[in-house]
DNA sequence: TATTATCCATCTGTTTTAGCTATGGAGTTA
DNA sequence: TAACTCCATAGCTAAAACAGATGGATAATA
């Protein structure tokens, strides 16, 4: 039993005529014929009675009309869905990592409101990684990542490069230091993200470029956390510019560094043999623009005060 | 699109892998990968993130994941029915004429019943000319009426033959009379069903081979209007043996012709075209039996009175 | 009744296509 | 680097869908 045997025998029931069903089926009435007689062989039961003048149907043709015109019907909604589909809702799968996540999905988001671009987008925040792994598993278009990263086998687009600020509580005499760079951080306490933390491991890689080994009193989970036991006093941190928020507790303080300027790049990762569907695509572009038309792309490319 | 296609493309949405797909679906990989390019080009869409490792859905794919499940589950039931819903009821369309039905059609219910017989039984009782018009139209398997017929295209099987009995009211001469023959009919008022019936035709044969035109003042729709004015002394009438009924109107006698035995053969007739299915295999061995084991069917194959 | 028209099945040849084997390239693992 | 896995391509075979011609049977018409 196959879909255009089903349509054949369809129009035989409608006209109760092989002739006329050939015809409107556009093959000859021999092979019409030869269709219905393969289906017949198949059930082991006749479809229809051949009357003189007319093709009636059998009681087993009556139940294949109820069956062949449901899924008939079922293969015209999947063909439709196939059609309409990536139209109407154009999906795309994103990962990005903890400090990038909170603040250039958002700027997508809103690129798509303003530009009334429609995007069905599912994010996922995960540690690095994690995201690559699931690139590599097929479950991600795209992951938002920072640099370096030594994957070969992935397509790797430096989307753009965002400076690092020294964070540290309003009371703490760096607040307000003249001079800040790396080795003024030698004796301070760090408060960073977990060890899965591609920026925590930058941070450390700084550190060891000035000569020491950062003394890390705590690890958190989150940005929010690292920024209030800041807040508190309760050590340093260094943050992308972006990270900066307007809902940021009291008494946190972003010092730009004056020596050095660390910075990282962030990157559009993706597998070469996932295919480019319309909602990957569009999100690129749109990651692009919201970059902003800058091509050094070497500046925060979102306001960095969303409120 | 066809289904062997759809088949196979669930087994690599399953395995996520071509190869061993091609294993489960018993044809050789390049067969497989063909045919989901096949697919993929008929749909404009890529169905499969082709990952080094594993093969994995797309949008699109995951689309037509839940089509192809709907459209084979659609086709699995309808395959079951064909095997299923035959055995469970095998149907007949059984058309009779009025002097018939009422007689036949319980009988063999009866017979269904007393031998555990399942059959769907469908009648349509009508004027022969009806009933033969429905057989050519497909519409009856097979249609239980009086000979003589004159149809050469249609199969005709004769069942039974079943005497005609004189019908008068209680109080009528010939209820009581020695000799009933057509000749003694000769001035007798008639009630004979209506011009359509058969019985009513072979009646007014009857007649005229005993040389006189039946004076005919009343044409009934039904058996029991006939048998009523019978008792009631409008006239007389004739019927077959197995129009006695246990329901009849008081007052009503059936009398066996003394001479000439009329009687009439009743006939099992169907198209040669139409399937012989198995309810209509069935209904046509069971009417078989009804009639009896006589082989002779010269005899009221049912119980004369079925109170 | 004879004639013509209609309808479906069968026969035979052609074309399409599903399927197979062999092969190669890309990626992965050892 | 070498062995291995996986999918796509190429060339071929075989099955089967299809077309045209024909015939038998039935139905409409003269």
């Amino acid at each position: 039993m196959e879909l255009y045997q089903l349509r054949y025998f369809l129009a035989v029931a409608e006209y109760g005529n092989f002739t006329k069903a050939a015809q409107r089926s556009f093959i000859s009435q021999p092979s019409l014929s030869q269709q219905i007689l393969n289906l017949e062989e198949e059930f082991g039961q006749q479809l229809f009675h051949r009357l003189g003048r007319k093709a009636v149907l059998t009681e087993a043709g009556k139940i294949l009309v109820n069956g062949a015109q449901r899924i008939l019907s079922e293969a015209d909604h999947t063909l439709a869905a196939l059609k309409n589909d990536p139209l109407l809702g154009p999906e795309v799968h994103v990962g990005a990592i903890q400090t990038v996540a909170p603040f250039f999905i958002p700027a997508v988001l809103a690129y798509c409101s303003a530009n009334d671009v429609r995007l069905r987008l599912h994010t996922h925040e995960d540690f690095r990684r994690t995201l690559i792994e699931e690139v590599y598993g097929g479950k991600l278009d795209w992951a938002l990542v920072s640099m370096p990263l030594s994957e070969p086998r992935l397509q790797v687009e430096i989307l753009y490069s965002e400076p690092l600020w020294l964070v540290v509580g309003a009371s703490h005499p760096l607040a307000k230091a003249e001079k800040i760079n790396f080795s003024v951080l030698r004796n301070e306490t760090f408060i960073l993200l977990g060890e899965a933390s591609t920026l925590a491991s930058q941070i450390q890689r700084y550190c060891g470029e000035a000569d020491f080994e950062p003394r890390i009193d705590h690890r958190c989970g989150q940005l929010a956390t690292v920024k209030k036991f800041a807040a508190m006093g309760l050590g340093i941190s260094v943050l992308p510019q972006s990270a900066r928020s307007a809902t940021d507790p009291e008494g946190l303080v972003f010092r730009k560094f004056t020596e050095g300027s660390p910075s990282r790049d962030i990157a559009l990762v993706r597998h070469p043999g996932r295919h480019l569907g319309q909602g990957a695509g569009l999100f690129a572009q749109i990651a692009r623009a919201v970059v902003g038309p800058d091509s050094t792309r070497s500046r925060p490319p979102f306001p960095a005060n969303p409120a």
